[in-house]
DNA sequence: CCAATCAATAACCATCGAGTTATCAATCAA
DNA sequence: TTGATTGATAACTCGATGGTTATTGATTGG
């Protein structure tokens, strides 16, 4: 599971990846050839950067004849998303211990 | 605000680093040899990484005497939240908006 | 069938980033 | 005051990563 935070993350932290995962959750299904004409750089560096959100599970493609349409899955932000409740909850969990003991001292 | 993003994600992307702001979030307030001690990585890669979740808004530090405490600051994650409810926002409208088209194609 | 298009891969390059050791400034204890 | 400790900084190394161009394999249109 940490594994998979890494590899969430990681993808995520590059803002040329993150472009394009957000268009596609955005405007949906693009072929590559749509997301390059958008993106600030060559065809070859978009393959290998939906490549990396592939690893992470961010996107699916299918093909379909000769073009390959890629769609988001945002579904595989999950583990972010409960990594970052997760934190929060430590946060306040600390802060009731605080105020429990706050309480306590006060009797 | 991107920039915003950028720094954020970047600054969780690494391991040692999420490490380190995980456990002040879990145990609170530490000193930089507490977090070094428990770290695998020499104490100036610690003050390094400190650093990099400092200028994120991450944690903040406070001097007493010669010894720096870091604590979390969970609140600076909310532009990190706000995209992945933005994300599984913008899939959602799609969807809605798909179900509205079906519906009008029905009458 | 041939030319053209689409996307992935290969090969390469430059930069960035995380780690190290050495050192310095500041603080404290003796 | 001196010696030890704490943490930040400097200087450096090295591997990972993001970018490029060139090429290849598939597929389609004429």
């Amino acid at each position: 599971m940490p594994q998979t935070h890494n590899v969430l993350f990681r993808a995520l932290a590059d803002p040329t990846r993150r472009a394009l995962f957000e268009r596609l959750c955005r405007d949906g299904d693009q072929t590559v050839a749509a997301l390059t004409a958008q993106a600030k750089v060559s065809q070859p560096a978009v393959s290998k950067h939906l490549g990396v959100l592939k690893q992470a599970g961010l996107v699916r493609h299918r093909h379909e004849g000769r073009q390959t349409h890629y769609s988001a899955q945002p579904g595989a932000l999950a583990p972010l998303i409960d990594w970052t409740s997760q934190m929060a909850g430590f946060w306040e969990s600390r802060f009731d211990d605080l105020e429990d003991l706050l309480k306590r001292m006060d009797q």
